[in-house]
RNA sequence: GCUGAAGUGGUGGAAUUGGUAGACACGCUGGACUUAAAAUCCAGUGGUCAGUAAUGGCCGUGCGGGUUCAAGUCCCGCCUUCAGUACCA
């Protein structure tokens, strides 16, 4: 009987379905084993032959276990929001969720053919809003939640509110933003309600701020870091640039050293770990403040203010009109050379809001003085526009892009003329404050470094060196963020003009900037010591800065010393002679001590922004009243996203949410209620974003336990006997995205009591990308000696030359590929002998697709020409070699452009699910990267029909009674022993080799006995579950395989009585000697000593030393 | 630059603690069956040299050293490839 796989496949994985055989069961006397994949994007692309891979291992495992005794959790579901829908939405009109499902039955269908044992009675979507309820509802857990540090956990919002009541702030030791001001409980009693929920926003697990983000103009939308790449979009590779945007954050920062601890007890692959704590990126040392020394500023303004005329301006800004205050919410974020300052003092005039650096003022109008103003300010070099209130209140959007002309086009020629400008006073408390992680190097410091972005450069900036700021930050704010990565080499900065007061030698050191310090990580400043610091070092040379050396016996001629171990400091007053260690701790001692600094950890890790602007994912379950969000009560989610007419951003720059008319939240009625209730006092606006995608990813592996639950994510007792994952298998892509925030949420879900474990997976496996194989055709593109293409001169030297394509190995240089081409025109009368000379022949090499070449690289010709990628091609002339067109090869990504995508319905359909699922196992290790070649399929394939044959006889199927002799008995231990061995180090690839060796050697013994091939069945059947099920069922058996006991192995079955000894001579094994095992030593040396090829070997010498591993070698010596 | 992984036949890859390098496959070559092809089966297949042959010698795990009776495996120094990350103070 033939083995047809087709017919077996489908009816097992009928079978399968109709009986639930996977359906998992929530409580057992057998232990709990969780066996979970990454959950798909449905892509409109379907499956490829690279996607399964990670499916297969943990089906294999699951199955694996549940032969073993297990009750296994394997469960399967889609991350089912994201961008493509989108994307095709707005190119389309069709509704994400309809694109989705469709995608979905694809995805069903082929994953469905391969015969995975999950059990679809669990099934997730994260666009379900049965499963995005519980999304909405973690938001309204963290939005809740605050961090408090003495416990080390997340606390209920309430316990701050209460600790704030009764004592202020002032001794909570919570995460919170970086510039919360004091208050005692008095304070907080008195403040507005507004204000209290103000604070608390400060304070909260997830909170709205004025945050820097990716800003990806063509796709609309806000982009976290792990979706650029390179500086562009990780999908479509649109540009990016920064923008602030008032956003949803998550302070993930909380958790930065227990997500760092917690990687110490989970068993995931050690290159993964490392970029998690690089990505978190801990640096221990300190901060250091320097003050800026007043009376070393060459002030040499004519104008100065009274302390009196200096309160009132402090005054004035505090307290802005309306209209100032509304122009100034559009402009203060404006950084760099456009960066504006308030009330400002120019000459003896106050001005409204002034570009320094663009020499832009910009003032309301309307003042009594306005032509004496406006001939001072053009005098000194500024440009002066104005706006009247009205103007700002009705259409702030218009002034803002008029000032925007103004700065990119100034109408005024900057003057050459001094420029009477104060800076506002530089008050006596102005400090830099730096972090460093070298405290001990203190007093090696000779200068400070700011970036060109600090706050305090323009304030501190002497009138001097202000032109050379002012060039050097324009020509820093010109080069994209890009350039600046890209071009690390050159050095660059600018003198500020200011010092800064060393807090220990009391020395003056020069201020400086240079767009090596990056504004973004710990204080935007540092200290520079050069002499311990290579950029400093490099720094320090080429602006001339000093090099003082505070270590004793190191060079530093040549470079600077960054070693800490061994290193002594010298020149160092109270560190001198200190070693690294002692140094530091006497160093920050030091600083606590004079008040000039503290101890800190630094923290690479960036809070995360948690709102996008797209339709297609979680809404949130906030509306806004008088400003401030406010969550919708659990009760009510889930919070359904709304239709839309378009799915774009609206006109006027809102998220696609803003299209929607029915999307305000009637507080009274408690439900989604149309745009035009909005006038009344109870409805208020929804929040406009949605939630990124890895919101719904990051607790979905808790859903699975009880994914029908309506009241909870899941049971208390379902997490209780789930608790969490014992084998995640997936991508490393995912590595500082969804695997970091999933570990964050369920540390959270775990101090608010509602998980039982603080890590969600035990063991995690990357699976490697398989690649494509892809196949070249190279093209001959014939050019006329005078440089044009045929196309573009079509005269008759060329005018019969025909597409020419030419096999592979028919030349290996350009030359021989254009003397080939030549040749066959010629001999074919294709071309005029007499233009031969007059013609060029260049090869392009292009993609064939490679379903169109065969296992020994041969191309399908007639198919080719027929490709509907080829349609130019149809007459095109082929020069084979004997008789065939070879393509060369070449190992690439599968992609789609690339011509190389397999698809696995195509492999299913020709070899079968199980020939699929051997062969992804078969080719190499799973963690590894490695080409896919549809070629090799045929091994496993032959494979499964020798298997299949040792159970017939011709076309009967005949399996015997008989006892297995000790050769059977033995080939079927060794392979017990050794898949088991496998399957527990997840090397799949070896194991299905050992199932070769076995099949082979059982058809070479003509062994059909029960007792060898039953036993075989269970364990082939993880990787082979179809086949496996047919045969088990014919030997009789009513239940599915699934339910058997994994064999036993007995070791007895292995024991030899002898051993072909290996017999090397000076380690090299020149001859086999069969003897029995319990032989000793000594008996092993005689024997072999007295054999006549050990005798002929050592042609009369006597060896010096007999080295004799019982069991395994002899080595002789001499 | 830093971090991590890896370099073994024509190809994918084996070799658990140092102990017969190349298992198992693909591909290739030859043969059987067939009118022919496909399928199937059998034999050979790291390189090189000698021999009609059986067989035997030498060389071989990125390169150069070292430890050892014995090294793909351990140590030192380099080279290359891939992946991640990047002026992190």
């Amino acid at each position: 009987m033939q083995y047809n796989h087709q017919e077996i496949e489908k009816n097992w994985q009928k079978f399968w379905a109709d009986n639930q055989t996977f359906k998992a069961i929530n409580e057992s006397e057998k232990p709990k084993y969780y066996v979970l994949d990454m959950f798909p994007y449905p892509s409109g692309a379907g499956l490829h032959v690279g996607h399964p891979l990670g499916y297969i291992a943990s089906d294999i495992y699951a199955r694996y276990k549940r032969h073993k005794g297990f009750n296994v959790l394997h469960p399967q579901g889609y991350d089912s929001f994201g961008l493509p829908a989108e994307q095709y939405a707005i190119q389309t009109g069709q509704h994400p969720a309809k694109t989705t499902e469709e995608n979905i039955k694809t995805y069903r269908r082929q994953l469905d053919q391969i015969g995975f044992s999950f059990d679809w009675s669990r099934e997730v979507r994260t666009s379900n809003p049965e499963y995005y309820k519980w999304t909405q509802w973690i938001f309204i857990q963290l939005f809740n939640s605050w961090y408090n540090k003495d416990t080390d956990k997340a606390e209920d919002i309430s316990t701050l509110e209460k600790i704030f009541k009764k004592e202020g702030n002032t001794t909570v030791n919570a995460v919170c933003d970086e510039d919360v001001t004091s208050f005692s409980s008095d304070e907080w009693k008195a403040f507005s309600k507004a204000a209290q929920e103000e604070i608390l926003l400060q304070y909260r697990l997830t909170y709205l701020s004025d945050t820097e983000v990716n800003w990806c103009p063509a796709l609309g939308t806000v982009l976290a870091n792990d979706e650029i790449v390179n500086g562009v979009s990780e999908r479509g590779s649109h540009p990016v640039v920064r923008k602030k945007m008032t956003q949803w954050s998550m302070r993930i920062s909380a958790y930065a050293q227990r997500l760092l601890d917690g990687l110490e007890t989970i068993d995931w692959p050690q290159p993964l770990k490392d970029s998690q704590t690089n990505w978190i990126g801990k640096s221990v040392g300190a901060m250091v403040s320097f003050q800026v020394d007043v009376k070393s500023k060459d002030l040499t303004s004519e104008v100065k203010l009274t302390y009196k005329e200096l309160d009132a301006l402090k005054e004035l800004r505090a307290n802005l009109s309306k209209a100032e205050t509304t122009l100034w919410n559009e402009i203060k974020n404006k950084k760099g050379a456009s960066k504006f300052r308030k009330k400002y003092t120019i000459g003896s005039f106050l001005v409204d809001y002034v570009c320094l650096a663009k020499n832009l003022i910009v003032e309301f109008s309307g003042k009594e003085d306005e032509a004496e103003r406006t001939v001072f300010f053009n005098k000194e070099g500024f440009n002066v526009i104005r706006f009247s209130n009205e103007e700002v209140l009705q259409n702030v959007v218009k002034v803002v892009s008029e000032i925007n002309f103004a700065i990119q086009f100034p109408k005024v020629q900057k003057t050459e003329s001094k420029k009477n400008v104060t800076s506002s006073a530089v008050e006596k408390s102005d400090k830099i404050d730096v972090f460093t992680t070298r405290p001990d190097t203190i007093f090696g410091v000779s200068f400070l470094t700011l970036a060109p972005e600090h706050e305090l450069v323009s304030k501190i900036t002497t009138d001097t060196q202000k032109a050379a700021v002012e060039a050097y930050i324009s020509a820093t704010a010109k080069r994209s963020e890009r350039d600046r990565m890209a071009d690390v080499k050159t050095i660059s900065g600018a003198f500020t003009g200011a010092y800064a007061v060393h807090p220990f030698t009391g020395k003056q050191i020069p201020i400086w900037i240079g767009d090596y310090v990056l504004a973004n990580y710990g204080t935007g400043a540092v200290m520079a010591v050069p002499c311990g610091d290579q950029r400093d070092y490099d720094f320090a040379k080429h602006f001339d800065i000093a090099i003082p050396n505070i270590f004793e016996g190191v060079d530093i001629s040549e470079a600077a010393h960054s070693d800490k171990d061994g290193t002594v400091i010298a020149n160092s007053d109270f560190l001198s002679g200190l070693k690294y260690k002692k140094a530091l701790k006497l160093a920050i001692f030091e600083l606590e001590k004079k008040g000039a600094g503290y101890g800190k950890v630094n923290y690479r890790l960036r809070d995360a922004v948690f709102s996008r602007q797209r339709y297609w994912g979680e809404p949130f379950p906030v509306y806004y009243k008088d400003g401030m969000p406010q969550m919708i009560a659990a009760e009510h989610l889930p919070i359904v996203l709304p239709e839309v007419e378009k799915y774009l951003p609206t006109e006027d720059g809102k998220p696609p949410l803003g299209n929607a008319t029915e999307w305000a939240w009637d507080s009274r009625a408690k439900k989604v209620v149309s745009n035009d209730k909005l006038k009344n006092k109870t409805v208020y606006p929804l929040e406009l974003n949605t939630m990124p995608g890895w919101a719904g990813s990051s607790y979905y592996f808790n859903r699975y336990m009880d994914p029908h639950n309506e009241n909870e994510i899941a049971s208390k007792e379902n997490l209780e006997y789930w608790q969490n994952i014992d084998l995640y298998i997936g991508g490393s892509e995912h590595a500082t995205g969804h695997l970091l925030y999933a570990r964050f949420w369920q540390k959270f879900l775990f101090d608010k009591g509602i998980v039982p474990v603080d890590e969600f997976a035990k063991k995690l496996i990357n699976q490697g990308m398989i690649l494509g194989t892809s196949a070249f055709v190279y093209r001959a593109s014939v050019f006329v000696k005078n440089g044009c293409s045929i196309e573009a001169s079509n005269d008759d030297v060329i005018e019969k030359i025909p597409t020419v394509f030419v096999s592979k190995n028919l030349f290996s240089t350009d030359d021989e590929f254009e003397a080939v081409v030549k040749n066959y025109l010629l001999d074919n009368k294709l071309l005029d002998p007499n233009f031969a000379d007059l013609v060029l022949i260049a090869k392009t090499a292009l993609h064939a697709d490679v379903s169109l070449v065969n296992a020994s690289d041969e191309l399908d010709v007639e198919g080719f020409k027929n490709h509907p990628i080829n349609t130019d091609c149809k007459d095109a002339h082929f020069i084979l070699d004997a008789g065939k067109y070879e393509v060369s090869r070449e190992v690439e990504k599968m992609s789609k452009s690339k011509y190389n995508v397999v698809n696995p319905d195509d492999i299913v359909a020709e070899y079968g699910a199980d020939a699929l699922r051997l062969f992804e196992m078969f080719l190499g290790p799973l963690e590894q990267t490695k080409p896919w070649k549809t070629s090799g399929i045929s091994g496993v394939s032959s494979f499964l029909k020798k298997f299949w044959k040792l159970f017939f006889n011709g076309d009967n199927f005949e399996v015997t009674e008989t006892a297995p002799t000790k050769d059977e008995l033995k080939t079927l231990h060794k392979t017990i022993k050794k898949v088991e061995e496998d399957i527990e180090n997840f090397s799949f690839n070896t194991s299905v080799s050992t199932f070769m060796i076995a099949v082979n050697e059982l058809t070479a013994l003509k062994c059909n006995k029960r007792a060898i091939l039953e036993p075989l069945l269970v364990l082939l059947s993880p990787y082979a579950p179809h086949i496996t099920e047919e045969l088990w069922s014919k030997l009789g058996n009513k239940e599915s395989i699934s339910t058997a006991d994994f064999p036993i192995f007995e070791a007895k079955h292995l024991i030899e009585s002898a051993k072909n000894y290996p017999i090397s001579f000076n380690g090299k094994m020149r001859f086999t000697l069969e003897l029995p095992l319990d032989l000793s030593k000594e008996e092993i040396e005689k024997a072999v000593l007295e054999n006549e090829k050990t005798q002929e070997q050592l042609q009369g010498r006597t060896p010096k030393k007999i080295i004799i591993v019982p069991g395994k070698i002899v080595n002789i010596v001499g």
